[in-house]
DNA sequence: AACGGAAGCAACCGCAACTAT
DNA sequence: AATAGTTGCGGTTGCTTCCGT
C-alpha cells in the first residue's frame, strides 16, 4: 500500500509559529473542537500540514497545559516512571498533569539522562547533544541489563465504565478498552480465561505506587524486585501480573 | 563587543496502530 | 478481509539563546 503524504509539503509554512497562526488555531478549534487535523488548516485558512497544527495544539497551545520549570517532585517522578517504562513518554506525560510527552522527553534528554547516568555520559565523552548522538542512542536503562523495565504497548482505550467493587477485586473499575469490557484486575481471572489487559495501567495508582518508596529504593527494587515490603511487592506483582497476562494474550 | 561552541526546545519526520469503508 | 485514510508516538533535526573566552 502507497501512503498519501499528510499533505503536500508545497507552499505550506514550515518553522516556527506565528501568533497570528497560534490565534486561527486555538479560535478554529475553540469553535470546532479537535480532529479532522488533515481538514483542518484548510478550514481554518492556516498554512500548515494537519500534523503540524495537532502538534502545536497538543505541545503549546492547549489551555491546559502547564508552563514553567519542571518540579522537584515532577522530576522525581519523571526519573521513577522512566526507570520503570522507559522511553514511554507519552504514558509518562499521562501521569503528569498538563506536561506533554514532547516536554518530557526534552526534559529528559536535556537533564535527566545525564543526571541519572553520569558514568555512562562521561565514558562517551559526550561533551554536548550534538556530538553525543550514538550516546544517545543507546537507553542507559536498558544497558544496565539487571535494571527491571517493563516494555509496555500503548493502547488506546476509549472508555471507563464505574461498577460496585466485588470481593475479588480491589478496584471499582471495569476498563473498556476497544469497546469490550473487563475488569481492571484482569490478574485475578483464571488462567484458562483469554486474558487481554489492555488498559492496564490505566487504573494503576502509580503515584500510590511510588510513594511507598523512599529515596533511592526503586531503582534497587528494580533490580531485585524484592523491596521487603509486602504491600510494595504486592503491587510489583500485580505490574508485572499485568504484563505477563498481555504477553500470553499477544501470544 | 564579537565570536564560537554548548544547551534547550519547538517542530518535523517516519512509522505503526487504529478506524472507516 | 483488504484497502485507504487518520491519528498518535518516539526519534531526530535545526533554530535560537546562553555562556565562556
Amino acid at each position: 500500500m502507497v501512503r498519501k503524504p499528510c499533505c503536500s509539503k508545497e507552499g505550506l509554512n514550515r518553522g516556527a509559529w506565528s501568533p497570528r497562526e497560534d490565534k486561527i488555531l486555538t479560535d478554529y478549534i475553540k469553535a470546532h473542537g479537535e480532529g479532522k487535523w488533515r481538514d483542518l488548516p484548510k478550514n481554518a485558512g492556516l498554512k500548515r500540514c494537519g500534523k503540524s497544527c495537532r502538534l502545536r495544539w497538543l505541545n503549546y497551545l492547549r489551555p491546559d497545559i502547564k508552563r514553567g520549570n519542571i518540579t522537584e517532585d515532577e522530576e522525581n517522578l519523571i526519573v521513577k516512571l522512566h526507570a520503570l517504562l522507559g522511553n514511554r513518554w507519552s504514558l509518562i506525560a499521562g501521569r503528569l498533569p498538563g506536561r506533554t510527552d514532547n516536554e518530557i522527553k526534552n526534559y529528559w534528554n536535556t537533564n535527566l539522562s545525564k543526571k541519572t547516568m553520569p558514568r555512562l555520559c562521561d565514558d562517551r565523552r559526550c561533551s554536548n547533544s550534538k556530538g553525543n548522538k550514538e550516546a544517545d542512542k543507546l537507553d542507559p536503562v536498558n544497558e544496565q541489563p539487571s535494571h527491571r523495565v517493563i516494555r509496555t504497548k500503548a493502547v488506546r482505550c476509549t472508555k471507563v465504565y464505574n461498577l460496585a467493587k466485588d470481593d475479588n477485586c480491589s478496584s471499582s473499575k471495569l476498563i473498556a478498552c476497544n469497546d469490550e469490557i473487563r475488569p481492571s484486575c484482569p490478574w485475578l481471572l483464571p488462567d484458562d480465561q483469554d486474558i487481554d489487559p489492555s488498559g492496564f495501567l490505566e487504573d494503576f495508582d502509580m503515584e500510590g505506587f511510588m510513594s511507598d518508596f523512599q529515596d533511592d529504593s526503586f531503582l534497587q527494587y528494580c533490580i531485585d524486585g524484592n523491596s521487603g515490603d509486602d504491600r510494595i511487592d504486592g503491587d510489583w506483582n500485580v505490574m508485572m501480573a499485568g504484563e505477563l497476562a498481555r504477553d500470553r494474550a499477544a501470544g
